[in-house]
RNA sequence: UGCCCGAUGGUGUAAUGGUAGCACAACAGGUUCUGGCCCUGUUUGUCUAGGUUCGAAUCCUAGUCGGGCAACCA
């Protein structure tokens, strides 16, 4: 693992080590990752992957990754796929501990004929309504179901008839028999079987009957001798239900605790309206690259190195909030300044043409790579006559503390001289800047100039597509629709900007996930789509801009 | 309104009865062939009211505010 060594200590942590210390567990820590299969991993998730491994790892235990596959009607083989590939690009290893909750339903079975045995389940007949109805609301007791005295033989063989698919779905389920006036609803009587006719993805037809997750979750745990079963809040008032199914049966009792889930600001985490962004096409799909989904993330070139680094300094706490989506963009910057790259990039080509050159003529500038790095080494970039600058790194008439090119100014080139500009061409009808002409002096000139600027040879300029992403919402917290608004009413219109570019040349020949920095412009990661000879990139994220915060307050 | 959980700068967190610290953000400056990186500095905080104590962010009580719970979802 690459871990960072000193992983901050949480509240989890120190209950670990008080069992630790207690031998609580025999001295052990097993924790287990278990999503349900029925849609993409996101950062949400990754704080619960990185909790889960780190703990382990921390402590000298196992984490499990273990598929909650108890529901065949949401679940399908995609995305187990997806999140296996997700949890290992994350950095996480589970060696040889992948579970199924599936492989566990004949298990399941068993310990519920047991429950029902002992009297502390029954086969209930309730329709949904009437079991609402029955449940009661949290302010008022329940009461309780006519079937639930019904005789343990009647249950046990009511129970099997409902496994042999002798009854259609949603005619019977098994309930625990606990407390219909327990002022937690979830202790009323829950249900632990449905009966679903349903093709399940790995145990095929073999059940017609599915176990419910308070009843399933603890004895997965259990089975695998897990020691610390950590999950979100919500789960917090499950607690008392899933203790109560490992006490009754007398079986291996794991400690659930629970932990706030992340929030991004500017970003939204449920799974259900990042299906709806993916459905109504609001986006291009679950890898698109503004989606908070580790495949998204990923194709948008954030490092898993930022994604754990962020993870573990958003902490792990009891209390919901908020977080900066700026602190997950100071990772990404940390991570690839460290490790991209640098090549020149010119996205809003403006052509300058330096007359004291002649045409033809040619100087190799030797560019390094990264400056952080110097085993990265340097390349050459040809230079003539003509080039491609930035077209904001031009104003005719400069603002103050504009350190660029302006009408007889003087930039230093990088790499490559002095540029000073002595001709504008402008389009006679809109007044557009079209072309500069100007005078180059060599590096040795030792010009007296503030700014520098990137550049592309215009001779050997390579054009490429770049996307231009940018936050997906234009509210801080568009999940909160307390507003009467929608959170698809607060997309960003100028989330993604599809631009055509210059390149320099060694920026040709690139492979897919490949980052760069462009300098002076952001991080860029090479996007599948691109092809021999038309590269594709998708900005990372922009480089801090001093410039941008003096020019916009005017 | 029944039960459960929580509350520390703008944001995320640490301090486990003894100097409220760190990171992000913001701001000011230094450095610089990236207005990047790096470095220095500044601003801003213990929800309220009581109580225990020599001493409370921390313990107790009450209140306020926020979150969660009424799928045959997980």
């Amino acid at each position: 693992m690459t871990e960072s060594p000193a992983a901050p200590r949480n509240f989890i942590h120190e209950a670990v080590e008080s069992d630790l210390q207690a031998g609580t567990f025999g001295g052990q820590v097993v924790t287990r990752f278990p999503p349900e299969p029925n849609g993409y991993l996101h950062i949400g998730h990754a704080k619960a992957i990185c909790l889960d491994f780190g703990t382990a790892t921390k402590y000298g235990g196992r984490c499990h990754m273990r598929f909650d596959d108890t529901n065949p009607t949401a679940e399908e083989q995609e995305f187990v796929d997806s999140i296996l590939a997700d949890v290992r690009w994350l950095g996480f290893d589970w060696g040889e501990h992948l579970y199924y909750a599936s492989d566990y339903f004949q298990q399941m079975h068993d310990y519920a004929v047991e429950l029902i045995k002992q009297g502390k389940a029954y086969v209930c007949d309730l329709t949904p309504e009437q079991f609402k109805d029955y449940r009661g609301v949290p302010t008022r007791p329940g009461r309780e179901s006519p079937n639930r005295n019904r005789p343990v033989e009647e249950n046990l063989r009511l129970f099997e008839e409902m496994r042999q698919g002798q009854h259609p779905d949603g005619s019977l389920v098994l309930r625990a028999k606990i407390d219909m006036a327990s002022p937690n609803l979830h202790m009323r009587d829950p249900t632990m079987y449905r009966i679903k006719h349903a093709h399940h993805h790995r145990t095929g037809d073999t059940w017609c009957i599915y176990p419910m997750y308070d009843w399933a979750h603890g004895l997965e745990d259990s089975i695998e001798g897990v020691t610390h079963s950590l999950c979100t809040l919500e789960f917090e008032v499950h607690r008392p239900l899933y203790d109560w199914f490992l006490e009754q049966l007398g079986v291996w009792h794991p400690k659930q605790i629970e932990f706030a889930r992340l929030n991004l600001s500017y970003t939204i985490m449920s799974k259900r309206k990042l299906q709806q962004l993916v459905e109504e096409g609001l986006v291009q799909g679950w890898d698109d690259p503004r989606m908070p989904t580790l495949a998204g993330l990923r194709r948008r070139g954030v490092p898993a190195e930022a994604i754990r680094k962020f993870c573990e300094e958003v902490g792990i706490t009891k209390y919901e909030s908020l977080t900066d989506v700026a602190l997950l963009e100071h990772h990404v910057r940390g991570v690839l300044n460290r490790i991209a790259p640098r090549r020149m990039a010119v996205l809003r080509p403006l052509k300058l043409v330096l007359e004291n050159i002649p045409e033809g003529e040619e100087h190799l500038c030797e560019a390094v790579n990264n400056p952080e790095d110097p085993a990265a080494g340097t390349r050459p970039v040809r230079f003539g006559r003509e080039i491609y600058m930035e077209h904001d790194d031009f104003m005719e008439e400069p603002a103050k503390k504009f350190f660029r090119l302006a009408p007889g100014k003087s930039v230093r080139l990088r790499y490559a001289g002095f540029a000073t500009c002595t001709e504008v061409i402008k389009d006679p009808a809109t007044g557009e800047v079209l072309e500069l002409h100007g005078h180059w002096d060599p590096p040795d000139a030792g010009l007296k100039v503030k700014g520098t600027i990137h550049w592309v040879p215009a001779a050997h300029a390579v054009e490429a597509e770049v996307r231009l992403y940018d936050r997906l919402f234009a509210k801080e917290n568009p999940a909160d629709e307390s507003d009467g608004t929608r959170f698809t009413d607060h997309i960003n219109p100028e989330s993604l900007k599809v631009i055509r570019a210059v390149v320099e040349p060694a920026l040709a020949d690139v492979a897919p996930g490949d980052s760069f920095q462009f300098e002076r412009t952001g991080y860029f990661c090479v996007d599948p789509d691109a092809r021999p000879g038309t590269p594709v990139f998708n900005r990372t994220a922009t480089l801090k801009d001093t410039w941008a915060k003096v020019a916009g307050r005017g």
